[in-house]
DNA sequence: TGACAATGAGTGTTGTAACACTTAATATCG
DNA sequence: CGATATTAAGTGTTACAACACTCATTGTCA
């Protein structure tokens, strides 16, 4: 037999129907995002650094050696943050970061992941993927590809 | 003919491949929860409010005369928050919300929308509204429901 | 070639979020 | 009835987010 689904409305004590379909679609999608990333938080926790941080650590990754310039890692955020600077900064105190400086222009500056970020992002690779898995691993193959999809669809807007 | 779109991938110039569907899945939740909240943080800021701020007052204006203690009203928040207090002396201050201390129970404190509060999550609605159905309108009937279906079945968990 | 725009990074400041902890009032039970 | 737990709200502190602004270096073209 089929479990009832706990709706969003049940969830936060919501007693009035939505005013739009668009709308509790909005704040469907908002929600699960609060879930999942409240669950990425705990699970960093332990390691001191936060979501934003995680998702810097893996973009330098993924940029291997040549490194990212400051607005290049900000415009691979999930979420934009206005001060990279200081995001950068901070990491760079734990020394999870590096930052050099260019030589034939000098207002680039290349950040690169260090060993001890490195190891860091390894570290939490099997974590994380535990956490998504419990979070989603109950969908179907066509299930997560669907939600993908109708994401993707909204995303890229009407025009 | 059917417009391409814009992959997480293309838009976060990621060029590795997914490490799972799950992940896929999550990301594609978290960035598209933060589009959606970074067009209402501009739809709220001609008003000088978070959008913690606006559910707040959409909480206390659906729970009308009686209003609401203050882990009630965290309960009822989208996003967890801690620190429940300073948010609502935030709102006080603002005269967006009052609180009242009870006779028969002295711990309780209920908290209620102010006229001007609630001039201003009414004056809002539309525009809401508006930023919703920009945002998600193109999306038909079935496809929302089908979003929300999916989004409900992810939070209800695999237990 | 020199003024001026464009681009990249960084700073100052304020308010808010996150964490652990405390106080006050009521309920419970030996 | 008094000790103890429970429930509600609030406080102290640190770090981070958000906003507008500045500084430095390079590109462009009249």
């Amino acid at each position: 037999m089929a479990k009832p689904l706990k709706s969003l409305k049940e969830e936060l004590k919501q007693n009035k129907p939505w005013r739009s379909l668009e709308e509790e679609a909005a704040l469907n999608v908002a929600r699960t995002s609060a879930v999942l990333e409240h669950a990425l938080a705990q699970a960093l926790k332990p390691f001191d650094i936060t979501q934003t941080q995680y998702n810097v650590l893996r973009i330098l990754r993924g940029a291997g050696d040549a490194g990212l310039c400051r607005n290049e890692v900000g415009a691979r955020l999930i979420r934009r943050v206005p001060d990279v600077t200081r995001l950068l900064d901070r990491m760079e105190q734990m020394a999870l970061i590096a930052r050099v400086r260019g030589n034939d222009d000098r207002r680039y500056v290349s950040t690169h992941i260090t060993a001890k970020g490195l190891a860091i992002v390894d570290r939490l690779d099997k974590e994380i993927c535990a956490i998504h898995r419990q979070h989603l691993g109950h969908l179907d193959k066509a299930q997560l590809e669907q939600l993908v999809s109708l994401l993707t669809l909204a995303r890229n807007g009407p025009d």
